[in-house]
DNA sequence: GCATCATTACGACCGCGGTCGTAGTACGGG
DNA sequence: CCCGTACTACGACCGCGGTCGTAATGATGC
């Protein structure tokens, strides 16, 4: 279940396109990602197809156009890659990683305490 | 002011290496990451020289040996490994991790009570 | 002094992500 | 019916991480 899924930084931002949209052409996803930097539609098309070897996406087809889909869930590729980096910089110790992001990196105070509730709350849960 | 570092798999295991020991030559580096599967030492050589390229170490000469050590600080690529997956996958969303972390990831009952302890004293040391 | 050994230098190679050009093909408008 | 256009297919190329073999060089033991 959920193998590992790692997607670098243009696959991933295709794959958010997909998640929005359900579903894409080619030629949508080169259009919403035509922002920061121009690229071919040809690089778009090529790394889809990459992607659909390595089984993140599928593909219908329409016409003579194919519509990509995603076949794993931002939420699994968000675990995937978290848990990932916590592996490898905290030997797997989810906490570790929760303090460092306390004490390393800026939150502002009513994040702070909605994260306290959040806390709490996951606490009451975990006592049944 | 700390320009983003990332090390991949076996880098960052190199820089382990060298933050437990201060500075370490090649045979030692490679002698320490001998389990996990064998690698040439001059593999661990080709990778310090990279590495030095790139600026996270450098080197001193003891007899006809290198002597390695980093020039860049665990916590300084641990905040920037952890940041740039944040801005990636959260949009830099810093409590948008942490609430992925507590609602995805598994965390036992004691390192969640320790953790709403630290967000407490950091709310009480924000209040100043 | 010479063979051996330790150590670094260098270049080759692979896979992957990303980038694109070009070729093939099918559709649609004149 | 033919041409241009809209697509996909495919292969080339680059940089980087990782892996190693081999060459060069200097120390060490006999």
């Amino acid at each position: 279940m959920s193998r590992s899924v790692h997607l670098a930084d243009l696959q991933y931002r295709i794959m958010r396109v997909l998640w929005d949209r359900g579903e894409a052409s080619v030629a949508e996803v080169h259009e919403e990602l035509s922002d920061d930097g121009t690229r071919a539609l040809t690089t778009i098309a090529t790394m889809l197809t990459k992607m659909e070897k390595k089984g993140v996406v599928d593909h219908r087809t329409a016409g003579r156009q194919y519509i990509y889909r995603p076949t794993v869930t931002e939420a699994e590729v968000h675990r995937s890659m978290v848990a990932d980096l916590t592996d490898r910089l905290f030997q797997g110790d989810v906490g570790a990683l929760v303090n460092h992001l306390l004490t390393e990196q800026e939150i502002d105070p009513d994040e702070l305490s909605r994260l306290r509730k959040l806390i709490a709350r996951r606490e009451r849960e975990e006592r049944n």
